[in-house]
DNA sequence: CGATTCCTTGAGACAGCTCAATTTCGGTGG
DNA sequence: CCACCGAAATTGAGCTGTCTCAAGGAATCG
Protein backbone atom coordinates (compact mmCIF):
# COMPACT_ATOMS: atom_id res chain seq x y z
CA UNK A 1 0.00 0.00 0.00
CA UNK A 2 2.42 2.52 0.95
CA UNK A 3 4.94 0.87 -1.67
CA UNK A 4 2.46 1.86 -4.13
CA UNK A 5 1.55 5.37 -2.85
CA UNK A 6 5.33 6.28 -3.71
CA UNK A 7 4.85 6.11 -6.89
CA UNK A 8 3.86 10.00 -6.58
CA UNK A 9 5.93 10.98 -9.15
CA UNK A 10 4.80 10.77 -13.04
CA UNK A 11 8.48 10.97 -13.80
CA UNK A 12 9.34 7.56 -11.69
CA UNK A 13 6.28 5.89 -13.09
CA UNK A 14 6.67 2.32 -14.28
CA UNK A 15 4.39 2.64 -17.36
CA UNK A 16 5.39 6.18 -18.18
CA UNK A 17 6.48 4.87 -21.33
CA UNK A 18 3.49 3.28 -22.44
CA UNK A 19 0.33 4.40 -20.80
CA UNK A 20 -2.35 6.71 -21.87
CA UNK A 21 -0.15 9.42 -21.14
CA UNK A 22 3.43 8.03 -22.86
CA UNK A 23 3.33 11.17 -25.48
CA UNK A 24 2.81 13.59 -23.11
CA UNK A 25 5.08 16.91 -22.37
CA UNK A 26 6.72 17.67 -19.02
CA UNK A 27 3.83 20.65 -19.04
CA UNK A 28 1.14 17.92 -19.52
CA UNK A 29 2.74 16.17 -16.82
CA UNK A 30 2.07 18.61 -14.57
CA UNK A 31 -1.81 18.66 -15.19
CA UNK A 32 -1.59 14.81 -14.27
CA UNK A 33 -0.59 15.27 -11.06
CA UNK A 34 -2.68 17.15 -10.08
CA UNK A 35 -5.61 15.15 -11.25
CA UNK A 36 -4.41 11.72 -10.35
CA UNK A 37 -4.58 9.82 -7.41
CA UNK A 38 -3.49 5.80 -6.98
CA UNK A 39 -6.04 3.36 -5.70
CA UNK A 40 -5.37 -0.35 -4.68
CA UNK A 41 -7.46 -3.11 -4.77
CA UNK A 42 -6.49 -6.82 -3.08
CA UNK A 43 -6.11 -9.94 -5.12
CA UNK A 44 -10.25 -11.04 -6.16
CA UNK A 45 -11.45 -7.36 -4.98
CA UNK A 46 -14.20 -6.66 -7.34
CA UNK A 47 -13.13 -3.08 -8.86
CA UNK A 48 -16.75 -2.10 -10.75
CA UNK A 49 -19.75 -3.96 -10.84
CA UNK A 50 -21.33 -3.98 -14.59
CA UNK A 51 -23.92 -1.18 -14.71
CA UNK A 52 -22.26 0.36 -11.80
CA UNK A 53 -21.03 4.51 -11.82
CA UNK A 54 -17.48 4.86 -12.28
CA UNK A 55 -16.13 8.25 -11.09
CA UNK A 56 -12.78 7.94 -12.68
CA UNK A 57 -10.87 5.84 -16.19
CA UNK A 58 -7.54 5.28 -14.79
CA UNK A 59 -4.28 3.03 -15.67
CA UNK A 60 -3.40 0.09 -14.38
CA UNK A 61 -0.03 0.72 -12.75
CA UNK A 62 0.33 -2.84 -11.04
CA UNK A 63 -1.30 -6.40 -11.34
CA UNK A 64 -3.28 -7.69 -13.46
CA UNK A 65 -7.49 -6.99 -13.92
CA UNK A 66 -10.73 -8.94 -15.94
CA UNK A 67 -13.27 -7.37 -17.86
CA UNK A 68 -16.11 -9.64 -17.95
CA UNK A 69 -19.45 -9.95 -18.90
CA UNK A 70 -22.34 -12.37 -16.88
CA UNK A 71 -25.49 -13.80 -18.26
CA UNK A 72 -28.23 -14.07 -15.93
CA UNK A 73 -28.08 -18.04 -15.63
CA UNK A 74 -24.21 -17.59 -14.67
CA UNK A 75 -21.84 -18.16 -18.05
CA UNK A 76 -19.25 -15.89 -17.72
CA UNK A 77 -17.09 -14.69 -20.80
CA UNK A 78 -13.63 -12.49 -20.10
CA UNK A 79 -13.51 -9.66 -22.33
CA UNK A 80 -10.42 -8.06 -21.47
CA UNK A 81 -6.96 -8.59 -19.63
CA UNK A 82 -5.52 -5.62 -18.21
CA UNK A 83 -2.12 -5.61 -17.86
CA UNK A 84 -0.01 -2.69 -16.29
CA UNK A 85 -0.05 0.29 -18.31
CA UNK A 86 -3.36 -0.79 -19.83
CA UNK A 87 -6.35 1.90 -19.94
CA UNK A 88 -9.30 1.47 -18.13
CA UNK A 89 -12.73 2.99 -18.53
CA UNK A 90 -14.77 5.18 -20.94
CA UNK A 91 -14.05 8.84 -21.43
CA UNK A 92 -17.95 10.17 -21.96
CA UNK A 93 -19.42 7.56 -20.29
CA UNK A 94 -19.46 6.61 -16.72
CA UNK A 95 -21.20 3.93 -16.74
CA UNK A 96 -19.21 0.31 -17.23
CA UNK A 97 -20.97 -2.18 -18.98
CA UNK A 98 -18.38 -4.62 -17.87
CA UNK A 99 -17.70 -6.02 -14.12
CA UNK A 100 -13.85 -5.25 -13.69
CA UNK A 101 -12.05 -7.56 -11.06
CA UNK A 102 -8.81 -7.53 -9.68
CA UNK A 103 -7.32 -10.63 -9.92
CA UNK A 104 -4.20 -10.03 -8.40
CA UNK A 105 -3.24 -7.30 -6.11
CA UNK A 106 -4.04 -3.74 -8.22
CA UNK A 107 -2.57 -0.43 -8.03
CA UNK A 108 -4.62 2.12 -10.48
CA UNK A 109 -3.51 5.42 -11.32
CA UNK A 110 -6.91 7.23 -11.90
CA UNK A 111 -8.23 10.59 -13.20
CA UNK A 112 -11.52 11.68 -12.24
CA UNK A 113 -13.48 12.00 -15.18
CA UNK A 114 -14.17 15.76 -15.59
CA UNK A 115 -10.81 17.10 -15.61
CA UNK A 116 -9.36 13.88 -17.39
CA UNK A 117 -11.90 14.96 -20.24
CA UNK A 118 -11.10 18.58 -20.14
CA UNK A 119 -7.13 17.29 -20.83
CA UNK A 120 -8.34 15.11 -23.78
CA UNK A 121 -9.56 18.47 -25.56
CA UNK A 122 -7.17 20.88 -24.36
CA UNK A 123 -4.13 18.50 -25.51
CA UNK A 124 -3.92 16.27 -28.22
CA UNK A 125 -1.53 13.97 -26.72
CA UNK A 126 -3.31 12.08 -24.21
CA UNK A 127 -6.30 11.63 -26.82
CA UNK A 128 -4.06 10.37 -29.85
CA UNK A 129 -2.49 8.03 -27.21
CA UNK A 130 -6.04 6.93 -26.58
CA UNK A 131 -7.03 6.80 -29.79
CA UNK A 132 -4.49 4.43 -30.79
CA UNK A 133 -4.42 2.30 -27.33
CA UNK A 134 -8.23 1.89 -28.45
CA UNK A 135 -7.55 0.96 -31.73
CA UNK A 136 -4.58 -2.21 -30.41
CA UNK A 137 -7.24 -3.38 -28.51
CA UNK A 138 -9.86 -3.74 -31.26
CA UNK A 139 -7.63 -5.40 -32.60
CA UNK A 140 -6.87 -7.69 -30.27
CA UNK A 141 -10.24 -8.09 -29.39
CA UNK A 142 -10.55 -9.38 -32.84
CA UNK A 143 -7.71 -11.92 -32.76
CA UNK A 144 -9.63 -13.15 -29.75
CA UNK A 145 -12.33 -13.54 -31.35
CA UNK A 146 -10.68 -15.82 -33.88
CA UNK A 147 -9.45 -17.92 -30.79
CA UNK A 148 -13.13 -18.39 -29.22
CA UNK A 149 -14.67 -18.63 -32.53
CA UNK A 150 -12.90 -21.14 -34.50
CA UNK A 151 -9.97 -23.10 -32.49
CA UNK A 152 -9.94 -25.66 -30.56
CA UNK A 153 -9.16 -26.39 -26.82
CA UNK A 154 -5.43 -27.29 -27.01
CA UNK A 155 -5.08 -24.18 -29.44
CA UNK A 156 -7.04 -22.00 -27.21
CA UNK A 157 -4.78 -22.57 -23.99
CA UNK A 158 -1.97 -22.54 -26.65
CA UNK A 159 -3.15 -19.02 -27.83
CA UNK A 160 -3.59 -17.84 -24.07
CA UNK A 161 -0.31 -18.96 -22.74
CA UNK A 162 1.90 -17.50 -25.94
CA UNK A 163 -0.23 -13.70 -25.88
CA UNK A 164 0.55 -13.84 -21.78
CA UNK A 165 4.39 -14.57 -22.74
CA UNK A 166 4.44 -12.18 -25.32
CA UNK A 167 2.95 -9.32 -23.41
CA UNK A 168 5.14 -10.14 -20.47
CA UNK A 169 8.29 -10.10 -22.83
CA UNK A 170 7.39 -6.18 -24.27
CA UNK A 171 6.97 -5.06 -21.22
CA UNK A 172 9.89 -6.35 -19.44
CA UNK A 173 12.86 -8.08 -21.36
CA UNK A 174 13.06 -9.42 -24.73
CA UNK A 175 11.55 -12.56 -25.72
CA UNK A 176 14.73 -15.03 -26.39
CA UNK A 177 14.87 -18.79 -27.12
CA UNK A 178 15.67 -19.89 -23.76
CA UNK A 179 13.16 -21.47 -21.23
CA UNK A 180 10.14 -18.60 -20.34
CA UNK A 181 8.48 -18.36 -17.22
CA UNK A 182 5.05 -17.01 -16.77
CA UNK A 183 3.62 -15.72 -13.57
CA UNK A 184 0.17 -16.67 -14.20
CA UNK A 185 -2.07 -14.60 -12.66
CA UNK A 186 -5.50 -16.52 -13.65
CA UNK A 187 -7.01 -19.40 -11.96
CA UNK A 188 -8.49 -21.98 -14.36
CA UNK A 189 -11.63 -20.91 -13.84
CA UNK A 190 -10.72 -17.74 -15.08
CA UNK A 191 -8.88 -19.22 -17.94
CA UNK A 192 -12.10 -21.20 -18.31
CA UNK A 193 -13.90 -17.56 -18.91
CA UNK A 194 -11.35 -15.90 -20.88
CA UNK A 195 -11.41 -19.14 -23.42
CA UNK A 196 -15.22 -19.94 -23.51
CA UNK A 197 -14.42 -23.59 -22.08
CA UNK A 198 -14.84 -24.94 -18.73
CA UNK A 199 -12.27 -25.25 -16.16
CA UNK A 200 -12.57 -29.25 -16.10
CA UNK A 201 -11.20 -28.86 -20.13
CA UNK A 202 -8.26 -26.25 -19.20
CA UNK A 203 -6.70 -28.43 -16.71
CA UNK A 204 -7.01 -31.41 -18.97
CA UNK A 205 -5.45 -29.64 -21.86
CA UNK A 206 -2.73 -27.94 -19.48
CA UNK A 207 -2.18 -31.76 -18.39
CA UNK A 208 -1.85 -32.94 -22.19
CA UNK A 209 0.40 -29.97 -22.65
CA UNK A 210 2.23 -30.72 -19.53
CA UNK A 211 2.77 -34.52 -20.75
CA UNK A 212 4.38 -33.90 -23.73
CA UNK A 213 6.72 -31.46 -22.13
CA UNK A 214 5.73 -28.43 -24.34
CA UNK A 215 4.96 -26.82 -20.22
CA UNK A 216 6.11 -27.68 -17.18
CA UNK A 217 4.35 -27.00 -14.52
CA UNK A 218 5.90 -25.10 -11.34
CA UNK A 219 3.25 -25.06 -8.91
CA UNK A 220 -0.13 -24.35 -9.85
CA UNK A 221 0.05 -20.95 -11.43
CA UNK A 222 3.95 -20.85 -12.50
CA UNK A 223 3.89 -22.39 -16.33
CA UNK A 224 7.48 -22.95 -17.87
CA UNK A 225 8.02 -22.76 -21.54
CA UNK A 226 10.96 -24.60 -22.15
CA UNK A 227 11.00 -23.80 -26.44
CA UNK A 228 8.17 -21.08 -27.37
CA UNK A 229 8.18 -22.51 -30.48
CA UNK A 230 6.89 -25.36 -29.83
CA UNK A 231 3.31 -23.97 -27.54
CA UNK A 232 3.16 -21.48 -30.79
CA UNK A 233 3.03 -24.61 -33.24
CA UNK A 234 0.06 -25.60 -31.26
CA UNK A 235 -1.84 -22.24 -31.32
CA UNK A 236 -2.93 -23.24 -34.97
CA UNK A 237 -1.72 -19.79 -36.40
CA UNK A 238 0.62 -19.37 -38.87
CA UNK A 239 4.30 -19.07 -38.03
CA UNK A 240 4.04 -16.12 -36.13
CA UNK A 241 3.93 -12.51 -36.19
CA UNK A 242 8.46 -12.33 -36.25
CA UNK A 243 8.13 -11.14 -32.80
CA UNK A 244 10.30 -13.97 -31.66
CA UNK A 245 14.34 -13.32 -32.48
CA UNK B 1 -22.28 3.25 -60.63
CA UNK B 2 -23.25 6.41 -61.59
CA UNK B 3 -26.11 6.35 -58.98
CA UNK B 4 -23.19 6.41 -56.71
CA UNK B 5 -21.13 8.88 -58.38
CA UNK B 6 -24.01 11.47 -57.31
CA UNK B 7 -22.85 11.47 -54.18
CA UNK B 8 -20.43 14.59 -55.01
CA UNK B 9 -21.58 16.63 -51.95
CA UNK B 10 -20.79 15.81 -48.59
CA UNK B 11 -24.30 18.02 -47.70
CA UNK B 12 -26.01 14.99 -49.72
CA UNK B 13 -24.24 12.37 -48.07
CA UNK B 14 -26.66 9.40 -46.88
CA UNK B 15 -24.49 9.14 -44.42
CA UNK B 16 -23.57 12.56 -43.21
CA UNK B 17 -24.47 12.52 -39.61
CA UNK B 18 -23.08 9.12 -38.40
CA UNK B 19 -19.81 8.84 -40.16
CA UNK B 20 -16.84 9.89 -39.08
CA UNK B 21 -17.24 13.23 -40.52
CA UNK B 22 -20.92 13.54 -38.63
CA UNK B 23 -18.81 16.33 -36.07
CA UNK B 24 -17.42 18.37 -39.00
CA UNK B 25 -17.77 22.12 -39.32
CA UNK B 26 -18.38 23.50 -42.99
CA UNK B 27 -15.04 24.51 -43.11
CA UNK B 28 -14.06 21.24 -42.54
CA UNK B 29 -15.76 19.45 -45.39
CA UNK B 30 -14.54 21.22 -48.02
CA UNK B 31 -10.80 19.80 -47.07
CA UNK B 32 -13.04 16.63 -46.89
CA UNK B 33 -14.36 16.98 -49.82
CA UNK B 34 -11.22 17.40 -51.78
CA UNK B 35 -8.88 14.24 -50.42
CA UNK B 36 -12.31 12.19 -50.88
CA UNK B 37 -13.06 9.68 -53.87
CA UNK B 38 -15.80 7.07 -54.03
CA UNK B 39 -14.83 3.55 -55.01
CA UNK B 40 -17.44 0.87 -55.73
CA UNK B 41 -17.17 -2.85 -55.69
CA UNK B 42 -19.82 -5.67 -56.71
CA UNK B 43 -21.13 -8.23 -54.39
CA UNK B 44 -18.62 -10.83 -53.67
CA UNK B 45 -15.67 -8.64 -54.60
CA UNK B 46 -12.72 -8.34 -52.20
CA UNK B 47 -11.77 -5.27 -51.17
CA UNK B 48 -8.36 -6.11 -49.62
CA UNK B 49 -6.61 -9.12 -48.45
CA UNK B 50 -5.22 -9.70 -45.02
CA UNK B 51 -1.16 -7.99 -45.54
CA UNK B 52 -2.23 -5.95 -48.39
CA UNK B 53 -1.15 -2.52 -48.54
CA UNK B 54 -4.60 -0.50 -48.26
CA UNK B 55 -3.39 3.29 -49.31
CA UNK B 56 -6.65 4.47 -47.87
CA UNK B 57 -9.05 4.47 -44.99
CA UNK B 58 -13.20 5.12 -45.71
CA UNK B 59 -16.60 5.26 -44.93
CA UNK B 60 -18.86 2.47 -45.66
CA UNK B 61 -21.57 4.71 -47.92
CA UNK B 62 -23.59 2.19 -49.11
CA UNK B 63 -24.23 -1.64 -48.65
CA UNK B 64 -22.28 -4.20 -46.27
CA UNK B 65 -18.48 -5.10 -46.15
CA UNK B 66 -16.98 -7.48 -43.89
CA UNK B 67 -13.95 -8.31 -41.78
CA UNK B 68 -12.22 -11.58 -41.40
CA UNK B 69 -9.54 -13.74 -40.18
CA UNK B 70 -8.45 -17.28 -42.37
CA UNK B 71 -6.25 -19.65 -40.52
CA UNK B 72 -3.90 -21.81 -42.54
CA UNK B 73 -6.32 -24.91 -43.12
CA UNK B 74 -9.20 -22.70 -43.56
CA UNK B 75 -11.12 -21.99 -41.03
CA UNK B 76 -11.98 -18.31 -40.98
CA UNK B 77 -13.91 -16.23 -38.03
CA UNK B 78 -15.76 -12.85 -39.48
CA UNK B 79 -14.84 -10.39 -36.70
CA UNK B 80 -16.47 -7.48 -37.94
CA UNK B 81 -19.39 -5.86 -40.06
CA UNK B 82 -19.61 -2.76 -41.78
CA UNK B 83 -22.62 -1.53 -42.54
CA UNK B 84 -23.44 1.67 -43.44
CA UNK B 85 -21.37 4.79 -42.20
CA UNK B 86 -18.98 2.31 -40.84
CA UNK B 87 -15.38 3.10 -41.19
CA UNK B 88 -12.87 1.11 -42.67
CA UNK B 89 -9.33 0.91 -42.01
CA UNK B 90 -6.30 1.92 -39.73
CA UNK B 91 -5.25 6.11 -39.26
CA UNK B 92 -1.02 5.51 -39.24
CA UNK B 93 -1.44 1.63 -40.14
CA UNK B 94 -1.79 1.07 -44.08
CA UNK B 95 -1.63 -2.59 -43.74
CA UNK B 96 -4.86 -3.95 -42.91
CA UNK B 97 -4.04 -7.57 -40.90
CA UNK B 98 -8.08 -8.63 -42.03
CA UNK B 99 -9.90 -9.99 -45.27
CA UNK B 100 -12.02 -6.79 -46.21
CA UNK B 101 -14.61 -8.43 -48.62
CA UNK B 102 -17.89 -6.82 -49.97
CA UNK B 103 -20.61 -8.56 -49.03
CA UNK B 104 -23.21 -6.67 -51.05
CA UNK B 105 -22.66 -4.19 -53.68
CA UNK B 106 -20.50 -1.56 -51.87
CA UNK B 107 -19.83 2.10 -52.21
CA UNK B 108 -16.75 3.46 -49.98
CA UNK B 109 -15.92 7.01 -49.62
CA UNK B 110 -12.41 6.98 -49.77
CA UNK B 111 -9.50 9.02 -48.21
CA UNK B 112 -5.39 9.36 -49.60
CA UNK B 113 -4.17 8.59 -45.81
CA UNK B 114 -1.93 11.09 -45.31
CA UNK B 115 -4.03 13.90 -46.06
CA UNK B 116 -6.61 12.54 -43.98
CA UNK B 117 -3.96 11.84 -41.17
CA UNK B 118 -3.15 15.79 -41.05
CA UNK B 119 -7.11 16.80 -40.94
CA UNK B 120 -6.71 14.26 -37.79
CA UNK B 121 -4.08 16.54 -36.45
CA UNK B 122 -5.42 19.89 -37.42
CA UNK B 123 -8.85 19.17 -36.55
CA UNK B 124 -10.17 17.78 -33.33
CA UNK B 125 -13.88 16.76 -34.61
CA UNK B 126 -12.30 14.24 -36.98
CA UNK B 127 -9.93 11.97 -33.82
CA UNK B 128 -12.77 12.72 -31.77
CA UNK B 129 -15.40 11.01 -33.81
CA UNK B 130 -13.06 8.40 -34.63
CA UNK B 131 -12.02 7.48 -30.56
CA UNK B 132 -16.17 7.42 -30.09
CA UNK B 133 -16.45 5.03 -33.17
CA UNK B 134 -13.45 3.24 -32.22
CA UNK B 135 -14.71 2.82 -28.40
CA UNK B 136 -18.08 1.57 -30.07
CA UNK B 137 -16.81 -0.85 -31.89
CA UNK B 138 -14.28 -1.96 -29.25
CA UNK B 139 -17.44 -2.48 -26.98
CA UNK B 140 -19.08 -4.45 -29.84
CA UNK B 141 -16.43 -6.59 -30.34
CA UNK B 142 -16.75 -7.78 -26.84
CA UNK B 143 -20.05 -8.19 -26.64
CA UNK B 144 -19.23 -10.57 -29.37
CA UNK B 145 -16.71 -12.57 -27.71
CA UNK B 146 -19.88 -13.51 -25.25
CA UNK B 147 -21.86 -14.54 -28.15
CA UNK B 148 -18.53 -16.44 -29.58
CA UNK B 149 -17.50 -18.16 -26.41
CA UNK B 150 -20.49 -18.54 -23.92
CA UNK B 151 -24.20 -18.53 -26.18
CA UNK B 152 -25.50 -21.82 -27.89
CA UNK B 153 -26.06 -22.55 -31.46
CA UNK B 154 -29.88 -20.96 -31.58
CA UNK B 155 -28.49 -18.16 -29.24
CA UNK B 156 -25.66 -17.03 -31.68
CA UNK B 157 -28.60 -16.95 -34.45
CA UNK B 158 -31.18 -15.06 -32.29
CA UNK B 159 -28.04 -12.39 -31.18
CA UNK B 160 -26.98 -12.36 -35.16
CA UNK B 161 -30.60 -11.53 -36.48
CA UNK B 162 -31.51 -9.30 -33.22
CA UNK B 163 -28.00 -7.09 -34.02
CA UNK B 164 -28.87 -6.66 -37.54
CA UNK B 165 -32.38 -5.94 -36.92
CA UNK B 166 -31.44 -2.99 -34.76
CA UNK B 167 -28.64 -1.61 -36.79
CA UNK B 168 -30.77 -1.29 -39.49
CA UNK B 169 -33.66 -0.20 -37.24
CA UNK B 170 -30.77 2.34 -36.06
CA UNK B 171 -30.40 3.66 -39.15
CA UNK B 172 -33.36 3.99 -40.45
CA UNK B 173 -36.76 4.12 -38.74
CA UNK B 174 -37.55 3.46 -35.40
CA UNK B 175 -38.27 0.23 -34.17
CA UNK B 176 -41.69 -0.28 -33.30
CA UNK B 177 -43.48 -3.38 -31.90
CA UNK B 178 -44.95 -4.48 -35.34
CA UNK B 179 -43.08 -7.09 -37.82
CA UNK B 180 -39.70 -6.28 -39.03
CA UNK B 181 -38.13 -7.53 -41.92
CA UNK B 182 -34.65 -8.30 -41.88
CA UNK B 183 -32.47 -7.93 -45.62
CA UNK B 184 -30.15 -10.01 -44.59
CA UNK B 185 -27.11 -9.45 -47.28
CA UNK B 186 -25.28 -12.88 -45.71
CA UNK B 187 -24.94 -16.29 -46.98
CA UNK B 188 -25.55 -18.99 -44.31
CA UNK B 189 -21.59 -19.78 -44.89
CA UNK B 190 -20.98 -16.01 -43.92
CA UNK B 191 -23.60 -16.24 -41.12
CA UNK B 192 -21.42 -19.26 -39.70
CA UNK B 193 -18.39 -17.55 -40.05
CA UNK B 194 -19.42 -14.70 -37.74
CA UNK B 195 -20.91 -16.84 -35.38
CA UNK B 196 -18.32 -19.53 -35.11
CA UNK B 197 -20.34 -22.33 -36.18
CA UNK B 198 -21.25 -24.55 -39.52
CA UNK B 199 -23.11 -23.58 -42.08
CA UNK B 200 -25.02 -27.04 -41.42
CA UNK B 201 -26.56 -25.91 -38.07
CA UNK B 202 -26.86 -22.15 -39.22
CA UNK B 203 -29.22 -23.94 -41.86
CA UNK B 204 -30.94 -26.10 -38.96
CA UNK B 205 -31.27 -23.25 -36.63
CA UNK B 206 -32.93 -21.15 -38.42
CA UNK B 207 -35.38 -24.13 -39.83
CA UNK B 208 -35.85 -24.49 -35.81
CA UNK B 209 -36.89 -20.93 -35.54
CA UNK B 210 -38.96 -20.73 -38.27
CA UNK B 211 -40.87 -23.89 -37.39
CA UNK B 212 -41.56 -22.37 -34.28
CA UNK B 213 -42.76 -18.87 -35.87
CA UNK B 214 -39.95 -16.88 -33.96
CA UNK B 215 -39.20 -15.92 -37.67
CA UNK B 216 -40.54 -16.16 -40.76
CA UNK B 217 -38.48 -16.78 -44.35
CA UNK B 218 -39.65 -14.86 -47.79
CA UNK B 219 -37.30 -16.49 -49.76
CA UNK B 220 -33.34 -16.76 -49.15
CA UNK B 221 -32.08 -14.16 -47.81
CA UNK B 222 -35.15 -11.95 -46.22
CA UNK B 223 -36.04 -12.63 -43.13
CA UNK B 224 -39.65 -11.08 -41.31
CA UNK B 225 -39.64 -11.37 -37.29
CA UNK B 226 -43.34 -10.78 -36.52
CA UNK B 227 -42.07 -10.53 -32.55
CA UNK B 228 -39.20 -9.01 -32.55
CA UNK B 229 -39.38 -9.41 -28.14
CA UNK B 230 -39.69 -13.34 -28.53
CA UNK B 231 -36.62 -13.58 -30.87
CA UNK B 232 -34.43 -11.50 -27.93
CA UNK B 233 -35.92 -14.20 -25.71
CA UNK B 234 -33.81 -16.09 -27.70
CA UNK B 235 -30.64 -15.07 -27.34
CA UNK B 236 -30.17 -15.58 -23.87
CA UNK B 237 -29.91 -12.06 -22.80
CA UNK B 238 -32.01 -10.06 -20.38
CA UNK B 239 -34.32 -7.69 -21.12
CA UNK B 240 -32.79 -6.02 -23.86
CA UNK B 241 -31.07 -2.72 -23.41
CA UNK B 242 -33.87 -0.68 -23.61
CA UNK B 243 -33.38 -0.25 -26.89
CA UNK B 244 -36.83 -1.21 -28.41
CA UNK B 245 -40.13 1.05 -27.14
C1' DC C 1 -2.10 -28.87 11.14
C1' DG C 2 -6.85 -28.25 9.67
C1' DA C 3 -9.61 -26.08 6.49
C1' DT C 4 -10.58 -24.05 2.45
C1' DT C 5 -9.93 -23.27 -2.06
C1' DC C 6 -8.24 -24.77 -6.23
C1' DC C 7 -7.07 -28.39 -9.26
C1' DT C 8 -7.11 -33.04 -11.40
C1' DT C 9 -9.14 -37.05 -13.24
C1' DG C 10 -12.87 -40.20 -14.66
C1' DA C 11 -17.23 -41.75 -16.97
C1' DG C 12 -21.12 -40.81 -19.48
C1' DA C 13 -24.13 -37.44 -22.09
C1' DC C 14 -25.01 -34.30 -25.72
C1' DA C 15 -24.43 -30.18 -28.83
C1' DG C 16 -22.51 -29.28 -32.80
C1' DC C 17 -19.49 -31.19 -36.56
C1' DT C 18 -18.64 -34.10 -40.69
C1' DC C 19 -19.95 -36.32 -44.67
C1' DA C 20 -23.47 -37.05 -47.97
C1' DA C 21 -27.64 -36.55 -50.56
C1' DT C 22 -31.50 -33.77 -52.06
C1' DT C 23 -34.17 -29.60 -52.68
C1' DT C 24 -35.03 -24.79 -53.43
C1' DC C 25 -34.08 -20.44 -55.13
C1' DG C 26 -32.83 -17.00 -58.48
C1' DG C 27 -31.27 -15.89 -62.51
C1' DT C 28 -30.65 -16.58 -67.76
C1' DG C 29 -31.28 -17.72 -72.26
C1' DG C 30 -34.18 -19.96 -75.62
C1' DC D 1 -42.97 -17.24 -70.38
C1' DC D 2 -40.91 -21.31 -69.34
C1' DA D 3 -37.21 -24.65 -68.88
C1' DC D 4 -32.90 -25.16 -67.30
C1' DC D 5 -28.66 -24.42 -64.66
C1' DG D 6 -25.63 -23.47 -60.86
C1' DA D 7 -25.21 -21.75 -56.38
C1' DA D 8 -27.09 -21.83 -51.99
C1' DA D 9 -29.75 -24.03 -48.62
C1' DT D 10 -31.86 -27.95 -46.37
C1' DT D 11 -32.03 -32.31 -44.23
C1' DG D 12 -30.32 -36.81 -42.57
C1' DA D 13 -27.21 -40.10 -40.03
C1' DG D 14 -23.42 -41.01 -37.47
C1' DC D 15 -19.29 -39.22 -34.97
C1' DT D 16 -16.47 -36.59 -31.73
C1' DG D 17 -14.88 -32.84 -28.77
C1' DT D 18 -16.36 -30.62 -25.06
C1' DC D 19 -19.55 -30.42 -21.19
C1' DT D 20 -21.70 -32.28 -17.02
C1' DC D 21 -21.66 -34.54 -12.90
C1' DA D 22 -18.93 -36.63 -9.45
C1' DA D 23 -15.12 -38.05 -6.72
C1' DG D 24 -10.56 -37.41 -4.99
C1' DG D 25 -6.01 -34.86 -4.41
C1' DA D 26 -2.77 -30.94 -3.84
C1' DA D 27 -1.49 -26.34 -2.72
C1' DT D 28 -2.09 -22.26 0.35
C1' DC D 29 -3.29 -19.80 4.52
C1' DG D 30 -4.48 -18.96 9.10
Amino acid sequence: MSEALADQQCSDCPIRHSAVCARCEPHEFEVLEQIKYYRNYESGQIISWSGDEMPFVASVVRGVATLSQTMEDGRTQMVGLLLPSDFLGRPGRSISPYDVTAVSDVTLCCFRRKPFEQLMRTTPHVSERLLDMTLDELDAARDWMLVLGRKTAREKIASLLTIIARREAALGMALSKGPIVIDLPLTREAMANYLGLTLETVSRQISALKGEKIIVLDGKRRIVVPDIRRLIMETGDDLDGGMIA
